[in-house]
DNA sequence: GATGAATGAGAATTCATTCAT
DNA sequence: GATGAATGAATTCTCATTCAT
């Protein structure tokens, strides 16, 4: 595989990325791709094994956007509840813009039958809640009694779960309400009384 | 479409949960399922739209099959709080055993394009718990000032998703620490002080 | 096969010409014609041995009707001439009419092979005119040195076609001048000098 | 869809005349063709959008043979009768050796339900007839209070389906005669007294 | 006669992948 | 590296026909 940022390793996933929320994954095929990349048949495999790896890939760009994007928000901010103010915040947004990114990458569950993959994404984003969660408690900020690792996981699920019922399921009610919901859940969760 | 208990379509619909299960939904043609459940090609049609309406109909079978496990194994269970242990119990089970079904029902989500069936599906999942949240408010054993709708689904979102983490996933650590940390992550966030 | 004016017979013949009409004959399939028809299944097969027994059933039930309309019509009329008027008259009329009966009837011909079933549905309309041909040899209207028989053929052949180019070709122009230039055409081709 | 010129294009098209011609066009496979072609399966769908799109392409085909070949045997000839003539000797025997592609194209106008493509195919034939007769009304040979279109399309459609009648719904009777006839029948419906 | 569920052979079409240029 | 014509295996779905009731 040839470097992430050369012009048609992005090019094709890009393409693939916009051709696939449109159309759906079956109904979406090689041809498609390239041709809205507007590269040849052929180049396709000189930057992906096969289709499936697609898959994998998209899900990697998500999750590193999404990890950038709240890093970069909650850069300036130091208090434990504001960065989850802001992770819940950000994730909301990411969902509505994304939310038939996010559908594929479900998807994708079921077609690269191997979850390690999705848990090697996962890992960064995992590992930067963890550190956050960390540092709270040490700075009493949240109890202690709590494990870290399954945390960091319910934490992100939790909001992820509340942004996508919203956005994806299209339930009724009010983002604000919706946020605000979440947010007093995870304060119930974890602050100390 | 027949009656769901009409011999064919059960037999088709079993025969699909079998094969799906151990070679994958993309490795599984129509002619795997028929053959496996004894009856003609053109019988699969008769039951089916298509093979894509195979994947709500599974759903609807399992999540019909969880529901009526948890019913059963809660009915003595009046505490709201061992309700939801063995809320947590019947998931963890559940999705040891049909790990392979579950991955299958999130394809679901990105070939069944529209999320209203995913949600039909839930609904008297939602509803039941609904009912269990109800009541424990009234009798005091949880907080009153919360979305019981979005509480229920976040609850069964949340202990879900732990199992799916530990089983499909296969995240190191041990079941019981986690079902301990799920069961305490939503103590904390549901009970007075 | 049962008496053509048995109640089934017909609503299933009818049934046919009405949705092959309508969606084209390969679209087009036992099922839909027996939904249409109000009958079972397997009651298509008491009154037709196959499905491409129905074309040839169709095309005559076409040129049968064709036939008793022209000889109503023609049955006052003594000049030959006035006959061949009508006879372009209602051609015209039942090609406007009838436009996708007979466009099926066509591709009848590569479906039943044998062109003979064909011509055993023309020939009481050949034999019709072959008489009327004979009369106005003998009354001298017409000339009397032409091969009756083929002239029979002839004269079909050239009223058919110029109002199958008119209404199935949809060749511009107007019905009156097209009508009046065919009936020129076999004046002159076939009356005394 | 490539150049007509394309090797592959010429060999599935001619391999699909020659196949279609002998096992007739609901008995012939796509896998008949290509095996006959000796191209892929695949390769067909490259060059023709789908099965129905033979037809036209064939009926094309058959067409610019047949005015090609009358062209060409018209060359020398400047009388208009001398033409006629000729039209009428090619014809049969182009429906002699061609009788199979030419019910196949019949059977065309069901299956592609518009007209056009078959007045597009017909046209290149009607204008250079209608040239004829209008060197020939220019001569005086023919009378000139016809309509030169028209009498095109009725002299083409005459002669082919005399040549029709006699080969392929093989009436009996002797292929002189029925030259002759069809020939004099034109004769005195065009010629000047 | 009438029914309509069941059949299963068969076909068209798709599409990931390759490879000579 | 890039191309895109060619491949051909694999698969879904259709539908005429049958037959037990």
């Amino acid at each position: 595989m040839r470097e992430k940022n050369d012009g048609k390793y992005n090019k094709i996933l890009q393409a693939a990325i916009g051709v696939i929320s449109e159309k759906g994954l079956d109904r979406t095929s090689i041809t498609d791709i390239v041709k809205q990349a507007g590269v040849a048949q052929g180049t396709f495999y000189l930057y992906f094994p096969s289709k499936k790896d697609l898959i994998p890939a998209i899900a990697e760009d998500l999750l590193s956007l999404t990890l950038e994007k709240i890093k970069n928000e909650t850069n300036q901010k130091h208090g434990f509840w504001e960065i989850v103010q802001t992770l819940i915040h950000e994730t909301f947004e990411l969902t509505k813009s994304y939310k038939d990114v996010i559908v594929l990458c479900y998807s994708g569950l079921a077609i690269v039958h191997s979850m390690e993959k999705w848990e090697t994404i996962y890992t960064p984003y995992y590992s930067w809640l963890e550190k956050v969660l960390q540092s709270a408690v040490s700075k009493g900020e949240i109890i202690s009694s709590l494990d870290i690792n399954w945390t960091a996981r319910l934490i992100i699920n939790v909001v992820e779960s509340a942004a996508e019922r919203f956005y994806i399921a299209e339930e009724e009610g009010d983002v604000t309400a919706c946020k605000k919901e979440t947010f007093s859940f995870l304060q119930r969760a974890l602050s100390k009384n």
